[in-house]
DNA sequence: ATTCGTCGGTCAATCTCGTCCAGCATCACG
DNA sequence: CGTGATGCTGGACGAGATTGACCGACGAAT
């Protein structure tokens, strides 16, 4: 599926996403125009679904994060998801198997936010929410193939 | 401390990285220089932590993503934090508050890799494990004050 | 009120980089 | 063999980044 050198183009791209095609030509050892090529064929074939970038949510005002646990009340999935959606302060959530029905993670600038967001959820969901105190695993990119 | 501008360059590297000064310049309303500056500044301050890219896991051969929630035996901790850490597939991690000590995101082949993983974790600590159905909400920005 | 310093910006010149093109090596296949 | 597809390189040219000189708005001190 992918060799050696996407291997490391996409390596070297999710260190610094911004680096020119000549430093990243140089790097995965290959001509730019080379380079160029696989960096558009990576694209085309959906494997690389692109360009972001990673805040600091501190420096952004955002000192506290929690993930929470959300099981809808009966009839209220859709509602629910809306809401999710409709949080900004949520900025991840997956729809998983088991008693929870999303797990969610969120930014915040304290507390009383905290707050006043689970209690905008706890009307349609019972909701379990745990505070992170340190990030272990920052994300990164699993094994390439 | 960010103002429109700075907000409005955020936004558009969120959406794509590579995006030339050129035309971010000319996005945010200003001239390249400008730009380029205000780029600067941003990753100075430690704001902007980073160009990266996101992958589509499915094209990568991992249609199968899960999140677990480990609770390390008694005098565990350190160990299975380790072993969170040195399990490639996992390829994010928050330490929490709550009974669930840790809750990880990882990324799999099949449900037989999922085992596997599971049974290494679930000799040091309890699991709990969600297998992701959809993502209501993809990795977006905090609102940027 | 005037002056001075600073901050954030523009413009223009230069230097770097990306892209396009032509051409070459390798390989699979009739 | 000859042919076509694939993936690469090098060079030329146009687009983009960077740098330095300059400009105007704003605040503080004289």
């Amino acid at each position: 599926m992918l060799d050696e050198i996407d291997r490391r183009i996409l390596d070297i791209l999710a260190a610094n996403a911004r680096v020119s095609l000549k430093e990243l030509a140089q790097e995965a050892g290959l001509s730019s125009p080379s380079a160029a090529d696989r960096l558009r064929k990576l694209e085309e074939r959906g494997v690389l679904d692109g360009f972001t970038i990673a805040l600091n949510p501190m420096k952004l005002g955002y000192p506290l994060q929690a993930v929470i646990r959300v099981r809808p009340m009966p009839g209220m999935l859709h509602i629910v998801e809306r809401l999710i959606q409709d949080t900004p302060e949520i900025v991840e959530c997956d729809k998983v198997t088991g008693d929870d029905c999303f797990i969610a993670k969120l930014f915040v600038r304290d507390m009383a936010q905290l707050d006043t967001i689970l209690d905008r959820i706890a009307e349609k969901a019972q909701t379990n929410t745990s505070i992170v105190k340190s990030t272990p695993v920052k994300r990164r990119l699993p094994p390439l193939l």
